[in-house]
RNA sequence: GGUCCCGUAGCUCAGUCGGAUAGAGCACCAGAUUCCUAAUCUGGGGGCCGGUGGUUCGAAUCCACCCGGGAUCACCA
């Protein structure tokens, strides 16, 4: 349960006894009406805005219509208290009962606390990595692997139907390049030397395998045999290569797509075509030449008449060419038709994950798709760069030499979980630092570190209470037999609101799109753990395990583990494993 | 020149559909281990939230215009 949508029902509903009441206006609009939780921990623990949102509509003062509401919260049970504070804020505070019982629905309800229906089983379709397949993929590639894959499996917590999807981009030019390099390498196998490869062609080693690949396949078949015999055919095979390495490295971060698309398939099914006809019945296409860009003009600029679309229409800064010089659909135009697919599909709402790179190409997008579409909608979410460093020195990497630094590279030295925990401890159009040094300490420095201490010094807890007490039981379903009324002290309570603002804190993540909230949030609910540990170290009295009172133990036993079982839950939305040791 | 992103403590960054006295970590200073993992914790100093106007009960947050940093800018993908 998310106990502000709870109590902004309850204020609703008294809201709307006062409008029925004659007090409010009937038609009175509730919308901006919030109820969360106010900043100061002293003003109580829940807070609602209602008398200052409603005063210009009901044409009384803050105040008055506050003092009209506070009688009618006071009647409720778990409303232990109402204060009118400021300007016309309403404070209350909760009663004891009301949060010890939080802990029995969060051990009831396990990792799955924390999941919301906000997202009513709206498909929604992430699509993100999306490398091409040329090669492995590099660490410029892992930022936005992980955060889309959070954020999928965010949206999946608050009650989205998600699809998590990558575009495999198999139809351009660089394909073509692909497959005259891997030819190469199959001449190689049969023992050819090849020399040094050919500038304009893929030279890593990672090429060297899909040689042998070709040669185990078809035998010396294509040894003589023209171009054009052999391209489009071993093109595949290269793809295949390519994608299965992808896969894996993939793997190794954790990720798996449900849904490979093929962009070669919209330009074989006539699907562009189709696209774009219906854009051309809207009105939509045009042949005509584009204005010079302003500035620099590049080099080689030269007029020439082009198919347009016109998404200036839609907010676009100058209209988008679909077709290439030779005839050819632009990427463009297969990304059309690409989106009009998936909304065809069933997807309204679409989420990109780009890099930041691709700015300047959103825009052209979500113009496509509203003259498409209508009502579908396609947020892009641009990751910007990550600063690979050792020990505060740049580590140097350069695409072009062949050089650069793998994906694999990094998981293999840093771990899977940290590194996606830390490549979503800043929000995605920050910059980020990622220093191979300072994410493997183990100290509080590193969140990773830090929140995974919390989640294995509670397993260990649980664990030694079996030390104390031979017969304890602490499976989820005794502990929610415990009696909560003995979690008394500001500490346990504290911890228990921090559990209690879990199914928020998903809802607000998932609606802004912003995963890195989730690592914030589990950073500050570690913080409010060890604080309450080392409480135990000045006063033995608030420690977890009290020799000789089963009672008080089993209840903060209770707390405890509803407090792991939220770290583990946002852990589960990152996609990092929660560790019950770290010895 | 256009577009997009960023500008918050000495440093790195959070900041909840606009909310009350702007937060955390690092660094600096002072403390806490016969004790469930001190791999941790407690306390302290430190801010014209880039600038100027506007919107309103109320702005770090929204709008306009500036300043500074970054990315990107016809047929590549």
């Amino acid at each position: 349960m998310n106990v502000f949508t709870h109590f902004r029902g309850v204020i609703d509903e008294r809201l709307n006894e006062l409008a029925t009441n004659g007090d409010l206006p009937v038609d009175i609009d509730l919308k901006n009406v919030s109820v969360e939780p106010p900043r100061d921990a002293s003003h109580g623990d829940i807070a609602t805005n209602a008398a200052l949102v409603l005063s210009k509509q009901a044409k009384r003062k803050p105040r008055d219509i506050a003092e009209m509401l506070k009688p009618k919260l006071e009647m409720v049970d778990a409303i232990e208290m109402v204060e009118i504070a400021g300007p016309g804020f309403i404070n209350m505070r909760l009663s004891a009962g009301f949060w010890q019982e939080q802990i029995r629905s969060i051990l009831a309800s396990g990792t799955d606390f924390g999941n919301s229906d906000t997202g009513a089983d709206t498909p929604i379709n992430v699509e993100y990595v999306s490398a091409n397949p040329t090669g492995p993929m590099h660490v410029g590639h892992v930022r936005g692997a992980v955060f889309g894959d959070a954020l999928a499996n965010l949206l999946d917590k608050a009650g989205f139907k998600v699809t998590k999807e990558y575009v495999i981009n198999d139809a351009g030019s660089q394909i073509d390049v692909l497959a005259k390099s891997a030819y190469l390498r199959y001449r190689e196998a049969f023992g050819e030397d090849i020399g040094k490869i050919p500038e304009g062609l893929y030279p890593g080693d990672y090429m060297i395998p899909v040689g042998e690949r070709l040669k185990d396949k078809y035998g010396d078949k294509f040894l003589n045999a023209d171009e054009a015999e052999w391209l489009s055919i071993i093109k595949l095979d290269a793809v295949d290569a390519m994608m299965d390495m992808i896969k894996d490295d993939l793997k190794a971060l954790g990720i798996e797509h449900d849904v490979f698309f093929s962009e070669k398939t919209l330009h074989e099914s006539g699907r562009i075509d189709e696209a774009i006809d219906v854009l051309r019945e809207r009105g939509h296409i045009y042949e005509g030449v584009l204005e010079p860009p302003k500035g620099k003009l590049p080099d080689d600029w030269e007029e020439r008449e082009q198919t347009l679309f016109r998404s200036t229409d839609f907010g676009d800064d100058v209209d988008r060419a679909l077709k290439k010089s030779n005839g050819d659909y632009t990427y463009f135009g297969a990304d059309i038709a690409y989106h009009y697919d998936k909304y065809q599909r069933g997807f309204k709402d679409m989420i990109n994950v780009w890099g930041a790179d691709h700015q300047g190409y959103i825009k052209r997008v979500q113009s496509a798709i509203k003259a498409l579409s209508g009502d579908g909608s396609l947020d892009v979410k641009v990751c910007q760069l990550v600063h690979l460093l050792r020990d505060g020195e740049p580590v140097k990497m350069s695409k072009r030499a062949g050089t650069f630094i793998t994906l694999r590279e990094v998981v293999d030295e840093v771990g899977r979980d940290v590194t996606r925990f830390i490549m979503l401890t800043r929000k995605n159009d920050a910059p980020l630092d990622f220093d191979f040094s300072k994410v493997m300490e183990q100290s509080k420095d590193n969140p990773v570190f830090y929140v995974q201490y919390a989640h294995a010094r509670i397993c260990s807890v649980l664990n030694r209470a079996k030390d104390t007490f031979a017969n304890i039981d602490t499976a989820d379903g005794s502990l929610q037999n415990a009696d909560l009324s003995r979690l008394v002290s500001d500490g346990e309570l504290m911890m228990i609101k921090q559990c209690c603002a879990w199914p928020r804190m998903v809802e607000a993540a998932a609606e802004a799109h912003e995963p890195h909230r989730i690592a914030f949030f589990l950073y500050d609910l570690a913080s409010e753990f060890h604080a309450f540990w080392n409480k135990g170290n000045d006063n033995p009295s608030l420690r977890f395990i009290i020799d000789g009172d089963i009672e008080v133990t089993k209840a903060r036993l209770a707390l405890i583990r509803s407090v792991a079982l939220v770290i583990a839950s946002g852990l589960a939305i990152l996609g990092v494993e929660p560790l019950k040791e770290m010895r």
